[in-house]
This record gives structure tokens, C-alpha cells and sequence, in this order.
DNA sequence: TCCCATAGTTCCGAAATTCCGAACTATGGG
DNA sequence: CCCATAGTTCGGAATTTCGGAACTATGGGA
């Protein structure tokens, strides 16, 4: 099994962040890498809230994501780890990811209270 | 005429801005809308960059980013005058823009070395 | 008032993208 | 060698985007 393919630093465009994290499904994604440990399973996030995400799309969710250079992802066994990189993105965009992050955050909390 | 729907601050969505802002032409529309005096009609964008853009289109492109609450467009005469958002969207997702529009300015400035 | 020019929207078919079930591939364990 | 698990690929349906042509709205004359 060849390497996955991931861009270069330089090669990171912003409209493929914005487009990646423009999905809710993605950006959730992300999150939990970003947050948890940065490592996650495919079928870890099976579940995300209440929604059921088949793994054809997720596979394709990750695919995104790592094309875009937000995730790297490599084997270990049978399974895949994703590790984010967002250090990386960070020198490249500053306070690009630290934002859009904050800004899903804002939204679930004020949804909370008014929706 | 019937005003244009404008969505409530509250009600912006960060999915709706990462995915109106996700598209170059569109970011390269708000980025004039945002410069140049937070004032410009539709026709004076029809060429960006070398691209002609198609007036329907550029309708589309325009009607994403009110619906996304990025832009304020209302009716003058026979033409169109559309301002930013920047501040409410600012207080809302602090950041947010700078960061974007930021992320785009250096990958634009990037790329005339490299690429 | 009527007609025209300009600015923008709507409509609709073609092209591109997304979604997801089913079949397939890869890896490790017994 | 076979099986189980993790993930990818394929393919068709649904959705979204693109853009040309027709349409609507507004204001400026004659």
C-alpha cells in the first residue's frame, strides 16, 4: 500500500479549507482530530451527533480533508490514524483554523439558547 | 420592489460563509465589496482578473453571499449598491474575515513566486 | 406618455459534484 | 488458508452549479 497522497505546505489552498470545513460533517470531523489526541479511526466517527454517516462517505470526507491539507492520515495495521495539521496550516494562515473553529463553536452555543 | 432577504446576524451560519467564500470568484467579489468603499454594482465586477464572468452568474455569486450575510445589497435606481457585513460578522465570529481573507492574500502572494 | 437603454433576475438544460449502497481490496489474527 | 475488520472504489441517483436567453424593473429622455 503506496503513501496517500498529501500537499506540500505551499501547496495548501485556501479555498480548499473553506470548502473542506464548509460541511458541518467535515468540520465535526476535524474537530475531533484536532481535539482528541490528534489521532482518530474511520469508524470512530461513525456517529457523529445523531446522525448515522455511511463509511463510503466517510471515506470521502477524509479524502477531503486530507486533499486539503488539513489531515494526515497514515495505515497502522488495519486500521488509519489522522493526525491534523493544523501547526502546519497555522504557519501558512494564521489564525485561519483557530477561527473557523471558533466560529462552529459560537453557533452550536447560540443555537442552544435561541433555537 | 420588495427588499432583498437579508439573514438576521444571529442567523448566519458559519457553513454558509466558509461555502460563499469557498469559491475565488466569490471571495474575490466580497474582497472589492469590502475594500473599495463597501460600495459596488454588479457590471463593475463582470471581469475579475482575466475571467469574464456571466451576468447571471455574477447574480448567483452575489445573491450566495446575502444569503450567507456577508453583504448588505439594496436598490439604488437602476443599479445595485451592496456593503459589507464585516462589522456584524466580525462581532458574531471574531476574526473570521481578517482570517479568510487574510489566508487568501497570502496564498495569492505566494503563489507569484513559486508557481 | 411612450419608448429605449441599462441593471439585474429568472428560467432551464447541460455539466459537475455529492451521496450512499454494494462490491471490492488490504491487513492481521487464528 | 480463511476469516474478520477497516477502508476504498464503483456506479447510479439526487443535488448543485454554470451560463445563455428571455424577462423584469427603473430612470431618462423625446
Amino acid at each position: 500500500m503506496r503513501p496517500l497522497f498529501h500537499p506540500a505546505l505551499e501547496d495548501i489552498r485556501p479555498e480548499a479549507i473553506l470548502h473542506a470545513l464548509s460541511d458541518p460533517v467535515r468540520a465535526a470531523i476535524f474537530a475531533r482530530i484536532s481535539g482528541a489526541g490528534c489521532v482518530e479511526a474511520c469508524t470512530n466517527v461513525a456517529a457523529l451527533g445523531d446522525r448515522v454517516i455511511p463509511k463510503s462517505s466517510l471515506s470521502s470526507h477524509f479524502k477531503v480533508l486530507r486533499e486539503a491539507g488539513l489531515i494526515r492520515c497514515e495505515r497502522h495495521g488495519v486500521e488509519m490514524r489522522n493526525h491534523s495539521r493544523c501547526a502546519e496550516v497555522e504557519a501558512r494562515f494564521p489564525g485561519l483554523l483557530s477561527a473557523i473553529m471558533g466560529a462552529y463553536a459560537r453557533a452550536k452555543s447560540s443555537e442552544a439558547v435561541s433555537e
